[in-house]
DNA sequence: GCTTGCTCCTCTAGTCGCTGGAGGAAGTAG
DNA sequence: CTACTTCCTCCAGCGACTAGAGGAGCAAGC
């Protein structure tokens, strides 16, 4: 069985090198064998593991949440209601997060809209914010 | 003309006193006259300072740019291109911050949905992290 | 005048998830 | 043997705060 460099696994899970010293830091990572040299050394498991979690990380799950998924896919016999409530949590706050966001873009795209393009003095850009009573909501 | 502590001005703008100093340094609010027990004093003009940046703090400016906008608000008599280009620049973020979101929403409706609440062994939460090819885009 | 309790001061470190650089050692190809 | 690449550790920085330590100032009641 081959060993795999840091190098080599950064390219094969497209994760930066620090990145990957960082999950081991971290604890995602085991620590890894070393050779007399002091390099790190990896198996197909470790990309496996790596991919896994540069894909969570892209779905936004956090390192946190990544640590208790790993953990679950390890023991495939579990019940998986927990990485259920993970995920179900997560989409929550996703969701949370466009309605905030869709607020302001409805704010902005209101703002962008009555600048007249003359000076600062008639701006409604400068205006709105100065002076929150103008917004659409209070609610940010 | 009665001075404000800062205390004072953290309620009347509702931003908190260590942030306050975290404005200063970061050159948004301007260097504040002492008392001779060296103690902050502050100015109905900074109440509004503070609001304005607060303000776009919530509608989600950077410091850099609220930087940029103070400025363009202390000179009324400037074209406000400026403050236009800022603006929608931020909307163009934003928009794009949405569609991302709405991607990952996409995502993670499809994993829960399909979690069918047995073991973590066909659970499909683990095996969607586990392999990207199961995703519904490869943007992300 | 003294004590109590609040407010304020500076300085430091921590949050999150990386990213980049310095300075040096190890491995590899010609 | 040299040149080049990859790797090592450690440290600092990002953005926008937040929290805490340890101390000093200040107002009010006694």
């Amino acid at each position: 069985m081959k060993s795999i460099a840091i190098g080599e696994l950064s390219r094969r899970a497209a994760v930066k090198v620090p990145t990957i010293r960082f999950y081991e830091e971290r604890g995602l990572l085991p620590t890894p064998v070393r050779t007399e040299g002091n390099r790190r050394t990896y198996g197909e498991g470790d990309v496996r593991t790596l991919r896994f979690i540069r894909h969570a990380r892209e779905l936004g799950f956090e390192i946190e949440d990544i640590r208790t998924l790993l953990d679950l896919a390890g023991h495939p016999d579990r019940p998986c209601g927990e990485a259920d409530a993970i995920a179900r949590k997560h989409l929550a706050d996703i969701d949370d997060r466009i309605a905030r966001l869709t607020g302001l873009r409805r704010e902005m795209q209101a703002m962008v809209e009555q600048c007249s393009g003359g000076d600062v003095g008639e701006c409604r850009i400068i205006e709105v914010l100065a002076d929150h009573g103008e917004c659409l909501s209070d609610r940010h």
